[in-house]
DNA sequence: GCCGTTTTCGGCCCGACTGTTTTCAGTCG
């Protein structure tokens, strides 16, 4: 049957509802805690979890048994659960998002519902309002402030997508750091949380600090000129807002457990609760302060994050794999990769210039990638304005320009658009003319899975294709990446010697740490690389590099941690 | 519901904070 199959974003938001409308019918807390477990396993998983599913084999995901690989074989024949047919009936969907009030939870959501009638969040406003909460025990007026309070403040759509690019926030991080370090309060400071993992998205910005003065440090820190607002300040911990809208949390701790508490707070929730796990196992128990040995009573801090993972018997594991997807176990067998970093690389194979429509000049451009330390450019203006002899012009500027500058290799690149039937928007002569050619898609998003994997297969199936650009056309909080067949797509580029971009944008981030991961271990070439339209862009490649770094890549699976002449030894031959 | 170098049954991370409470349940990260 070639019905079309529920993707794994759909799958994982079923669990997760399934999960929340069970929580809210008092369900056991380990059967949620497993929905929901298995949500992000679906969601973390490259490949398409409803077909393993069909075929009987997506038990061999962690975290997903013989029930829920029923429950998705249910959903992709059926379209529902009977499971979440019955909880429906039983409860108002709208309690869902009462649930999710802060401060509220499933235990006084149900006793909303079941005491008060409360079906949504307007009930819930005016049960507030009319004072009627205070009556339940275990609420009270000020809980009725709090409810209200919550629920004027944010508009709701904006809960949603509170998440901010990482591209946005490094910046501001780094100052913050930087002003700590040189204040003289500060004996050690770190970022922690989403962003020390280089998430593509964050909501909070953690840091972590000793000091001598606990208290002036967070004085320092709340007095800074770039705070718009002090949401919180005291002895050990500040919470602020900056101008531009970051909430900034500064946690000082005791040095004796700084290493505990990097740890802690740099999670992920997922890494943390799989190691502390573990070490149950072991007889260990482990919390942000430090490692019980549960039969002694000893109990032992740690000063460094080496120190308490080498306690554990890990050796210490990069913050952007601490995601429970695997790296406990490789971490306790010598098994971690090697990680790519930003100066393995030795050029970047995607930017655009005012030929087309970058900001920059040629030689801007150029001359920018020149002082961030790159051997070769490559110049990939969008071939639909490079028509009628433009292309030609502009790489007999190229030439012109090369011979003029020292220390940097121009690349004469072009990007050209997969049109809807799969062939590309310039003639191969002319392709064939250029160093480097990037295909990518830019129009006709919403065709279906068939017909996008059919048109990368094609654009990989020319000679002259060196690269496909952004290959899944996402756009981080606006855009859904348009569905793929992975699957095939890393089987032809393997094939026919294409590569995979993992394109720097900060809102595109595409492929995705879980897709360059799974392309990579198919042994799919990948360019990292910024698609930069203006000067400043070139330095976004850091974000990308970070997100391969998220995927396990190594510099070896990296095309463009070579130098030009090997690049070239790896493209494919005609 | 998942899972297994103590287990196919009986476990499943840990601590802080809050509001409402005289010892704690619920929520949060």
């Amino acid at each position: 049957m070639a019905s079309k199959l529920p993707s794994n974003e759909e799958l994982a938001e079923l669990f997760e509802l399934l999960a929340d409308m069970l929580e809210l019918d008092g369900a056991d807390a380990f059967r949620l805690a497993a929905y929901r477990r298995a949500a992000g396993r679906i969601r973390d998983s490259a490949v398409p979890v409803a077909e393993l599913a069909r075929d009987h084999k997506a038990t061999r995901l962690s975290g997903i048994g013989s029930t829920i690989e029923a429950k998705i074989v249910e959903y992709t024949e059926t379209g529902d659960l009977a499971a979440l047919a019955k909880l429906r009936a039983k409860l108002p969907a709208g309690l869902v998002e009462v649930m999710r009030v802060p401060g509220l939870g499933p235990k006084t959501a149900r006793k909303l519902h079941a005491e008060l009638g409360v079906q949504t969040l307007d009930d819930l406003r005016a049960a507030a309002e009319q004072e009627r909460l205070r009556v339940l025990p275990g609420l009270g007026a000020k809980t009725e402030e709090k409810v209200l309070k919550s629920l004027a403040t944010p508009p709701r759509e904006n809960v949603a997508t509170g998440r901010i690019l990482l591209g946005r926030v490094l910046g501001p991080v780094r100052r913050a750091l930087r002003e700590l370090e040189e204040s003289g309060l500060a004996e050690r400071v770190s970022e922690a949380g989403s962003v020390r993992r280089r998430c593509e998205t964050v909501k909070d910005l953690d840091l972590i600090a000793t000091a001598a003065d606990p208290p002036a440090l967070t004085a320092f820190f709340a007095g800074r000129p770039w705070v718009a607002e002090v949401v919180a300040h005291g002895p050990t911990k500040a919470t602020v807002v900056s101008h531009e809208g970051l909430r900034f949390d500064l946690r000082v701790v005791p040095p004796e457990s700084y290493g505990s508490l990097l740890q802690h707070f740099t999670g992920s929730k997922e890494h943390n609760v799989a190691l502390r796990e573990d070490a149950v196992r072991r007889g260990l128990s482990v919390s942000e302060y430090g490692v019980l040995e549960v039969e002694s009573g000893q109990s032992v801090t740690a000063a460094s994050e080496e120190e308490l993972y080498e306690r554990l018997g890990y050796s210490w594991i990069a913050p952007e794999l601490r995601e429970n997807r695997g790296e406990l176990e490789a971490a306790r067998n010598s098994g971690l990769p090697e990680l790519v970093s930003l100066a393995d690389l030795k050029g970047d194979l995607h930017v655009h210039t005012d030929w087309s429509d970058g900001r920059g000049t040629l030689e801007e451009m150029v001359l920018a990638a020149l002082e961030r330390g790159h051997r070769y450019v490559a110049i990939c203006d969008h071939a639909r304005r490079l028509r009628e002899g433009r292309l030609e012009r502009q790489a007999a500027e190229i030439a012109a320009l090369n011979a003029r500058l020292r220390g940097i290799r121009i690349l004469s690149g072009v990007e050209v658009d997969i049109r809807a039937d799969g062939a590309l928007d310039l003639p191969d002569e002319q392709l064939e003319a250029r160093d480097w050619v990037m295909a990518s898609v830019h129009s006709g998003f919403d065709g279906s899975r068939e017909r996008l994997t059919g048109r990368l297969l094609a654009a990989m199936d020319n000679p002259h294709v060196d690269c496909i650009g952004h290959p899944t056309g996402r756009k981080i909080n606006r855009r859904a990446p348009y569905e793929l067949d992975f699957e095939a797509v890393f089987k032809r580029a393997v094939e026919t010697c294409t590569f995979l971009e993992l394109n720097a944008q900060p809102d595109r981030l595409d492929l995705t740490d879980v897709h360059a991961r799974a392309a990579a271990e198919a042994g799919v070439g990948l360019v990292i690389s910024t698609d930069a339209h203006r000067v400043h862009e070139l330095d976004n490649l850091e974000l990308a590099v970070a997100q391969a770094r998220r995927g396990w890549i190594t510099p070896e699976q990296v095309i463009n941690t070579r130098q030009w002449r090997s690049v070239q030894s790896l493209v494919k031959r005609l």
